[in-house]
DNA sequence: CTGAAAGCGCTAACAC
DNA sequence: GTGTTAGCGCTTTCAG
């Protein structure tokens, strides 16, 4: 309760400016009903702005049941502003800002910030970052039902119809596919993420299989490695899958930090990219993109389409969830040659 | 007005649980000094559980006085979050995540947003990330006298006495400008930030003149080049000074952006870095840390720093206002030889 | 130990 | 045209 040097209020300013403070109100909102004589106008004016007084956001909150704020939340407990949301927030932010609108991120796990941002009614809407699936689930379905305006990004809520925005996973990964069988590749390996939690792993998954298929290529058994999307798992299980003796002369990682954790396994077995083993990988981090070739996300784009879509929903023009998919444009440099 | 679904309040709990609203509050918040009886506590849990209540963050923030909202403040209009701020944040975020403060980033210009932020009573204190000094002032002012919990990072304001964090740019650029000198190097460019309007730029300058000063060597005129911390300057300015037959082996750059131009407008002349210019910088991007010598902020740190210090600042434990100045260390390439 | 009552600062409908 | 009034949902004394 001990507030500093408490800032000018409503009535303040009215006092000073001799009018009623409902007065104040009408001038500074410049609601268009009740025309005020600009006599009174000016001094209402001059006494805000003599008091540096603006109008609380959090009673004007209250009262319209507004808040013009948006909730983001990002999964990712540890250093949450990475690249890639650093990317797709820059271009959400964009998109957002013409509108007046703040964001609002909360920390902690994504049940709970959905569940301090919605049933706190601290926002107007919100935006998922690559929440996994399923945790967030429960906070979800209340979500949906009440028909909160919020947009999924980077991964699809399960048993949850809601917006969703991401890459066309399953088009990107059967590319990254398709570039290797090109290369002329028939023994590929997938290093996929998370797929009993995370509805891209499955997807990027799904895609590799099919490009398999479609070349008529078998995908033999132990050949897609499920390692969370988590370097640390790689550098456990592709070493043991080496010492099996198993044979492929390419692997397609699901994303980045696997690559990198490949590219080193690797390396350490005296195994050179691209002359021994191609690597591809989908990723939006650039910081190794002269080294691996990937397919990257275009996250501003992502970030401005997420925010469209919030505007549309927030504004109650929204309709039926929708699924947004956006392709991904291959970057980087030649890690992917002829197998020996 | 129109609010969807209108969500449970506390008085819905206070009838589902047949007690009076206060006594809602009381449980939920677990106030320490009356004591509720554990049959009505367990009654009003399940109450709040099954209508999904939570209290409203809104209607909460008016009463007490405080939002547990944290103000952030990103000068830079376009891609905010780019590597420097993305990083800061990431250390703000994790000193500020355990106390339960939630993060608000809003649009608009350094002053604008200083005050809708404080004037607007939407936070309890701020940071604010490399604000122009100049263009800020008079907002900050008035925040300075209200005591009003404020962190500034990476540019330090004029005139106003406030916590001020950032790296310490004076001794870096010494500190560069000597690797230069220590290799040999007499003519040396220093491609600068926007003295008139930045801190940051005139304390690198000011550096590098102390080295050189410290050296015996003498700074010729048009040695030092005020190209805002804008690439496109450099584009212009450093091939015009070439073409007057300016005389350097050398070039500190006070930021990336400038490096990295730099260094194309010398490739394009046909003068290779670090063969025939030796290229050294200040910056927190890493995107090129692989080809240009840079001094690298530790941006968590510096995230950090302010968090802990705002926790003190809004804990009313802060004090008089305090500058902290971390070091930077040397990263990146070998982008320094000899001269010719 | 529980409930009633007074605001927090504001918007918006409605009198005057 | 301007002022009065009724809440928005909650915290927090203060009586019962």
């Amino acid at each position: 309760m001990q507030r500093r040097k408490q800032a000018a209020n409503r009535s303040d300013v009215a006092r000073l400016a001799k009018v009623a403070p409902s007065t104040v109100s009408l001038v500074l909102n410049a609601t268009p009903g009740p025309r005020i004589p600009d006599e009174t106008r000016q001094r209402v004016m001059e006494a805000a702005r003599q008091l540096g007084y603006s109008s609380s956001t959090i009673a004007r909150a209250l009262v319209t049941g507004r808040t013009m704020t948006v909730g983001v939340v990002v999964h990712f407990v540890e250093r949450p502003f990475q690249q890639y949301v650093a990317g797709i927030l820059d271009g959400f932010w964009m998109a957002m800002r013409p509108q007046g609108y703040r964001m609002l991120l909360v920390p902690g796990s994504a049940e709970s910030c959905v569940a301090g941002l919605y049933r706190e009614r601290s926002v107007d809407g919100l935006i998922v970052l690559a929440a996994p699936a399923a945790s967030a689930d429960p906070e979800l379905k209340s979500l949906a039902e009440a028909d909160f305006p919020a947009v999924f990004i980077g991964a699809r809520p399960l048993a949850v119809r809601t917006d969703y925005i991401d890459i066309d996973n399953a088009a990107t990964a059967r590319q990254a596919t398709e570039e290797l069988i090109r290369a002329g590749h028939r023994d590929i390996l997938h290093l996929a993420g998370p797929l009993d939690v995370n509805s891209a792993a499955r997807e990027r998954r799904d895609g590799f299989l099919a490009a398999m298929r479609a070349a008529g290529l078998p995908v033999r058994e132990g050949m897609v490695l499920d390692c969370s999307f988590n370097g640390a798992f790689v550098g456990q299980r592709l070493p043991a899958l080496l010492d099996g003796g198993a044979r492929f002369t390419a692997i397609f990682c699901a994303n980045y930090d696997m690559a990198r954790a490949a590219a080193a396994v690797l390396a350490a077995r005296g195994l050179r990219v691209p002359g021994d083993v191609s690597l591809i990988a989908i990723d939006a981090d650039n910081t190794l993109r002269n080294e691996i070739r990937t397919f990257a996300p275009p996250l501003e784009d992502i970030g401005g389409a997420a925010g469209r879509r919030l505007r549309e929903s927030m504004g109650g023009t929204s309709g039926a969830p929708r699924t947004v998919l956006i392709p991904c444009q291959p970057a980087g440099a030649a890690s992917v040659a002829p197998p020996r």
